[in-house]
DNA sequence: AATATAAATGAAAAAGCATCTCATTTACAC
DNA sequence: GTGTAAATGAGATGCTTTTTCATTTATATT
């Protein structure tokens, strides 16, 4: 029952709320933008306002619940938060999105930022390429 | 004369041109929105229009003589191009940015892509944190 | 130097994503 | 069941960037 993960989170138990969990959860697509969700919810009968879904995921990403990325000047796309971090490879093509965790660079990064003086508190890193896929579909 | 970095390019040789182009060689900081350089302009008595700005920002990130950095949700900021790739720190105090180029991280992501079968075509890195300054006035 | 023409510009409108407002509904503590 | 604070829906609004279109300008050609 999802609904101890919103009432942990601090959250009353809404319809809204129990659907866009439902969707993230049982999507086939991990990564998806507010619009997704939202289309998503619609096929699935649930009439439940644009602007709802943009506060469902804002307060989920609050809670710690999803996290979003900030994809290259598009919209934002959100994910279940996992509880490992990880950054990502984008298709430029079919827009398909891969995760990765690479020590050296996690290292890497925390080593410039030393070095530069600043306090690390986040990173950002997405890898832009054309997906196997894609390249056989040329 | 700069006049000829626009020829050379290919495009016209205009007033907002040049002064965009004067701004973006001239100001103290080297990266700039296109609100920076719009501001720039009125103070420099330049009556230009937001759209040109953006507009002539656009051609010259095409023409390879600038590059554009999509900060996470805001806006974009510009730079002159200086010929070698790198990637950005920003403050998320003050809004600072320097630069560093890390030959392991750049090997690492290319490492990845070919791991994950991408080809890879671009990338991008910021490593967000509170610069120096920021610090110590906390 | 005058002319022709394709390109550039300015101002305002539009686009696109996301948030906010506010009247109404709902969850949940008592 | 009631009361109250929180959540929702619909539309307005905000913000950055792009587009439209009438007008101006740069540049090639006479
Ligand atoms: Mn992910
Ligand atoms: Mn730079
Ligand atoms: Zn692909
Ligand atoms: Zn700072």
């Amino acid at each position: 029952m999802e609904s101890q993960d919103l009432r942990k989170a601090g959250l009353k138990v809404t319809l809204p709320r129990l659907k866009v969990l439902e969707i993230l959860e049982s999507s086939e697509q991990r990564h998806m933008s507010a619009e997704d969700v939202y289309k998503a919810l619609l096929e699935m009968g649930e009439e439940i306002g644009l602007a709802t879904v943009y506060r469902v995921l804002t307060q989920f990403e609050g809670a710690g619940l999803v996290s979003r990325l900030s994809i290259d000047g598009g919209h934002a796309v959100f994910e279940l938060e996992n509880g490992t971090h990880h950054d990502h490879l984008l298709c430029v093509r079919c827009n398909r999105i891969e995760e990765f965790l690479d020590e050296v660079i996690e290292q890497r990064q925390k080593a410039i930022a030393a070095e530069k003086g600043f306090q690390m508190t986040d990173h950002s890193l997405y890898i832009y390429g054309v997906c196997r896929l894609c390249q056989e579909a040329t």
